[in-house]
DNA sequence: GTCTATAGAGAGATAGAC
DNA sequence: GTCTATCTCTCTATAGAC
């Protein structure tokens, strides 16, 4: 099966080269530090040529975040398609959110920013794209009174996902940072999968699987 | 025992309201989007006068951060001095760690911020602030051969701290948001104790404390 | 589609009066 | 100590040529 075919045209080309500059920019620098003459720089065009496509700074971003947060879901949704079991559900979120994380780490620093920048007057964007899981969230564990023999809910799952998503963003982010090791990459498969490991061993815990009722 | 000495002479008065006035808006807006203008105004001063305390922007937010990590370090190595067994001193840690972010919760997006902005080249300013605490982790888990026989090392320390660092301020920024809630305040003991609490299952987890030796 | 040129706002820094 | 006034730079956005 083919992917969402790649840009074809030089119109799309270019689009989708701005687009990418401007994500890894927005994440490394912040939407206000980034500046579009950078973005242009590294797509080797001039700074007005960005509007040609993006009218202007705020939509350029909200297309970035679109982008990533866009992948993730589709990714999410593919994966979980495929398992009806509820502990395989929870395990195989958490194991796709680490390798979509691993695999595009530009959405570690973006979610960052975004949870810093959100204060409850101001609701962030990110918001748009994750309430679709929320409400998955809800309707398995808290609507579904006949799986309350598989899972014994402890404790909020949104609380839950919660502390998951910042331990693994934080992590990814933090990590080059604070070990002095020269050349240190926390998205290869050497330090994702025990990221991975950790983190399932702590939502099994926290939403404590039963067996078979008592 | 007497606090570090608040504010007398109008000159501290002064200084200490451009530091906290500061500390809110960098916290919520970030350094570049966060203008002087707006400290000054919620002072009650002019712009012109906050670089009589601060010569410029940048030396206003790293006083900013020291003191809101300096004010962590105190409340730390207080704590911990209290403890001589490696449990209870984890323990310490991470009780004396979540009640410091809820009772200053500007830290969780001051931390969030230095986070998304620190590359492996470009270090962040917090290291100068969090290298002591690494040094007291490796410390304590690495070069005392004679307590291996109390904990037992499953992960790298550093990883786990991390972990719990990124869980904390993740979910207490992100939280008022994520909930629909009106006024909800994650910063309350009736979340910041049950947080605590999860913290705390997870630490044991993770850091395996052995009872007795086999 | 991409460019050059320019307008216009915003914000930090500085000088000097009070 | 705090103010007013101003300088200067940066960056976004727009207009219009090619």
């Amino acid at each position: 099966m083919a992917q969402p075919a790649g840009p074809v045209t030089r119109s799309e080309r270019t689009r989708s080269a701005i687009l990418a500059a401007a994500e890894d920019l927005f994440a490394e620098r912040g939407f206000a530090a980034t500046r579009l003459e950078d973005i242009a720089e590294r797509v080797g065009i001039k700074r007005a040529s960005i509007v040609y496509y993006f009218k202007d700074k705020r939509e350029l971003y909200e297309a970035v975040l679109s982008s990533v947060l866009g992948g993730l879901h589709q990714a999410l949704t593919a994966e979980l398609s495929r398992h009806e079991d509820l502990g395989m559900r929870i395990e195989a979120a958490v194991s796709v959110w680490v390798d979509y994380v691993g695999s595009r780490p530009t959405l570690a620093r973006l979610l960052l920013r975004e949870v810093a920048n959100a204060t409850a007057e101001k609701q962030s964007l990110m918001l748009r794209y994750t309430a679709p899981f929320q409400e998955l969230v809800l309707r398995e564990f808290m609507d579904r009174p006949d799986r309350r023999d598989v899972v014994k809910v402890k404790v909020d799952p949104i609380h839950v996902a919660s502390i998951i998503a910042g331990a693994t963003v934080f992590y990814v982010a933090a990590m080059p940072n604070l070990v002095s090791e020269a050349g240190f990459d926390p998205t290869t498969r050497k330090h994702i999968d025990p990221l991975k490991e950790e983190l399932l061993r702590i939502v099994r815990q926290l939403l404590e699987t039963r067996g078979t009722p008592t």
